[in-house]
DNA sequence: CCCTGATTCGC
DNA sequence: GCGAATCAGG
């Protein structure tokens, strides 16, 4: 794979967005991150920081990149529009809601959220205790490593996974493989 | 150990 | 210019 324009694009705007090589490289796919740390040194483009640079020791003189030769054939004369959100299909409205009221949708409200059910009391609270320090990562920041443990209702904002580090060979983390694998003995309810 | 970006240097 | 290897952290 060669960087093509289209390439150079997507990696910049993931750049912008604060995206870690890693996520870029698996994004553009056929590179690797050091691949993408390679080429967002050489656009000059590493300094992620806006103004405020951090107590780094610049032991080389650089004064400022300009002069980048443009043969006014690109419509994009800035250099950086700016980070601007990635664009929302609706849902919007919603300025500021601090005390949001809870939302509980009638008859069968969530997807089977395994939770929610009888299980052991003490994973449920082990649960809700690690789910305030979860990360909360959207889809796509999701790696092997990381839980994938839905939180919330998909339908909302208030969306995420927990993004804890996994349980060696599970796909959550150990709070999580807590409820989500349940021995189904603690499941004998059968009559209802 | 998992991850991050930074740098070097042979290609 | 490219990116693997390496370095230097968190």
């Amino acid at each position: 794979m060669s960087w093509t324009d289209e390439r150079v694009e997507l990696l910049k705007k993931m750049w912008g967005e604060g995206q870690s090589a890693s996520q870029i490289a698996k994004e553009l796919g056929g590179v690797t991150r050091n691949a993408v740390i390679g080429k967002v040194h050489r656009l000059g483009l590493s300094n992620r920081s806006t103004g405020a640079a951090p107590a780094k020791a610049e032991a080389k003189a650089k004064p400022v990149e300009a002069a980048r030769p443009q043969p006014a054939a690109k419509p994009k004369p800035e250099p950086k529009p700016e980070p601007a959100p990635e664009a929302k299909p609706a849902a919007e409205a919603r300025p500021s809601l601090p005390a949001r009221k809870q939302i509980i949708p009638a008859g069968q409200p969530l997807p089977p959220q395994p939770s929610a059910n009888e299980i052991s009391p003490e994973a449920l609270a082990k649960v809700s205790e690690i789910e305030k320090k979860a990360k909360k990562l959207t889809l796509m920041e999701l790696t092997e490593r990381t839980c994938k443990w839905p939180v919330g209702d998909p339908a909302t904002e208030d969306f995420w996974f927990c993004g804890l580090p996994v349980q060696p060979g599970k796909p959550y983390c150990e709070a999580h493989v807590g409820v989500a694998f349940q021995p189904m003995s603690a499941r004998r309810d059968r009559r209802r």
